[in-house]
DNA sequence: TTGTGTTTTATTGCCTCC
DNA sequence: GGAGGCAATAAAACACAA
């Protein structure tokens, strides 16, 4: 057992006795208070604390398991304590009030430290999900982008072997009306990004969705799969066919990749077919990925947190 | 039994509020 | 300026493996 020193001897004593010179905690001159330490000091030979020496010893005891949950029970209700339930605790427990106000210092301490893992916890799992999310779109991103730089070499080679055929071509069309050609070249984009190996199958489901590499797309930009490519859609410009604007005479086909990167395969007013542009916002680009699940920044988009954080 | 890691009790110093 | 809260820390008590 461990001697006190006189500064220990002192502290023990100012944590146990109200007429302490402890300017800063002490509870104040309370006769109960006084009664409760001399009848301490009358029981400490229980644990042989009053030593050979004459000295106190510091031995620190715990608190007993009925005083535990008790005070467990008062912190679930509240976890301050004002200066009246303190001392009426204090009293129901045989507990110096410091102690009791100690515990509940100490258990608020606690609490925080589990409340802090348990938000560690929650972002981790956020984190973890969204960074999944992102490494799959970007692989699909990477994937489509590769159909599409195929498929555009692929139809700038048949617009060159088409132009022998061109005066027959022009004629043909000369022969059709607006909407005939429109539909054959609709039909021939339609068959050509399905000869080209793309996934991507314009189903015409009554949800107006398309089925992109099994993940189908809807009207309003949602999808049964995280990763899917999402039609770029006017649905007030659109006809029936949710995956075509007829905008100005051209007709458009255009896909949104991640949020914000577009390639749209056009027919212009001569409908010819052409992929008009092919763009990379990338929202999720090396910068703003990196400072996005970067560890030692926290989150900055109001949906990562909590309403309770704090 | 002993060394070591964890939990609990208590202290100290600083800060804020009234 | 006093009271009380909190963070950091000390130290006793406890748990447990070797």
């Amino acid at each position: 057992m461990k001697r006190l020193s006189s500064s220990d001897s002192l502290g023990a004593l100012m944590s146990i006795c109200p007429n302490s010179t402890d300017e800063h905690h002490n509870q104040g001159n309370n006769p109960m208070y006084t009664r409760e330490f001399q009848s301490m000091m009358e029981g400490l030979d229980e644990e042989g604390c009053v030593e050979e020496s004459g000295q106190i010893s510091e031995k620190k005891r715990r608190l007993s398991v009925d005083q535990v949950k008790a005070l467990e029970k008062n912190f679930e209700v509240e976890n301050k304590l004002e200066p009246e339930r303190k001392v009426k605790l204090a009293q129901e427990l045989g507990l110096q009030p410091r102690q009791v106000a100690v515990w509940f210092q100490n258990r608020r301490a606690r609490w925080k430290t589990k409340q802090l893992e348990r938000d560690y916890g929650l972002l981790k799992a956020n984190y973890d999900g969204l960074k999944l999310n992102f490494e799959k779109l970007q692989h699909d991103n990477q994937a489509l982008l590769k159909e599409i730089g195929e498929l555009k070499s692929k139809l700038v080679n048949e617009d060159g072997n088409s132009e022998s055929n061109k005066e027959v071509s022009v004629k043909e069309e000369g022969m059709l009306s607006d909407a005939e050609v429109k539909s054959k070249h609709e039909t021939q984009l339609m068959n050509s990004l399905e000869e080209n190996g793309t996934e991507t199958t314009f189903n015409g489901d009554k949800n107006g969705g398309i089925s992109t590499r099994g993940a189908s797309v809807f009207g309003d930009g949602s999808s049964d799969s995280d990763s899917s490519a999402i039609l770029n859609e006017d649905n007030n410009n659109s006809s029936n066919s949710p995956h075509h604007q007829f905008l100005n005479g051209s007709t458009s086909i255009s896909f949104q990749f991640c949020s914000e990167s577009t390639a749209a395969a056009v027919l212009d007013k001569n409908y010819h077919t052409q992929f008009v542009k092919i763009e990379e916002h990338n929202f999720f680009g090396e910068e703003s990925c990196t400072s996005f699940f970067t560890d030692d920044q926290p989150p900055t988009l109001p949906w990562y947190c909590s309403d309770d954080w704090n």
